[in-house]
DNA sequence: TCAGCGATTAACT
DNA sequence: GTTAATCGCTGAA
């Protein structure tokens, strides 16, 4: 079932990043309902963190919805070619988000592959940030959509990963962000055979 | 107004 | 391991 706005508007959102492991984030673009398991996130603890788009309490254009009550989708274009699919959590004014990184494609692998080579799986997942977003047909126009509503969410289906089979480390590309780049903010499954 | 660069990927050597 | 592709955001002028 989808994740209600309770999920969202939690305030740890390092404790949000490692709960969405095993959920299902599904879009539904041109008609077209795609959906994979998520398999690895990023916290980003926003005024507080280096590495965050909003920190010392930066808003712009860009990150102002950071700064919405949890449970709309930031969408980033970075690298003049990737788009990057954040869920933003936490209060209002509070501009945390979660970076996903990582899916295994379930539902309409067909319409997946169609957007984005089959050949970029690495042992059956979607790893990095701008696979993900491909090969789901996010883009700019997901930008500040609720993930309550009917072309982006995330569900639970009762998938459990053992915390166990849950990797923590620091996050990717963010060396920039000094000590912060450190934290142990990056969260992925492993064992992914064993559970799936 | 504009130069510099980024929460990356794929295709090279 | 290295690098081209490629463009909007950011901050300084």
């Amino acid at each position: 079932m989808k994740l209600k706005k309770d999920f969202y508007i939690r305030e740890n959102v390092v404790q949000i990043a490692n709960d969405l492991l095993g959920k299902i984030l599904v879009t539904k673009v041109d008609g077209k309902i795609t959906s994979g398991i998520i398999v690895e996130t990023e916290a980003y603890n926003g005024i507080y963190d280096k590495a965050c788009h909003a920190y010392g309490g930066r808003k712009t254009d860009r990150t102002k919805v950071m700064y919405e009550e949890g449970g709309v989708s930031y969408v980033y274009f970075c690298y003049g070619m990737h788009y990057l699919f954040n869920v933003v959590t936490n209060k209002k004014e509070v501009p945390d988000a979660v970076l996903i990184r990582g899916i295994i494609p379930l539902k309409n692998k067909k319409w997946i592959f169609q957007r984005i080579s089959e050949r970029s799986l690495k042992n059956g997942v979607l790893n990095g940030p701008g696979k993900v977003t491909k090969a789901l047909g996010i883009n700019k126009s997901l930008n500040g959509v609720s993930l309550l509503g009917n072309q982006i969410w995330i569900e639970d289906d009762g998938i459990l990963i053992p915390q166990n089979d849950i990797i923590v480390g620091p996050r990717i590309g963010v060396d920039y962000a000094g000590e912060d780049a450190l934290l142990p903010y990056r969260f992925l499954v492993k064992n992914i055979d064993s559970w799936i």
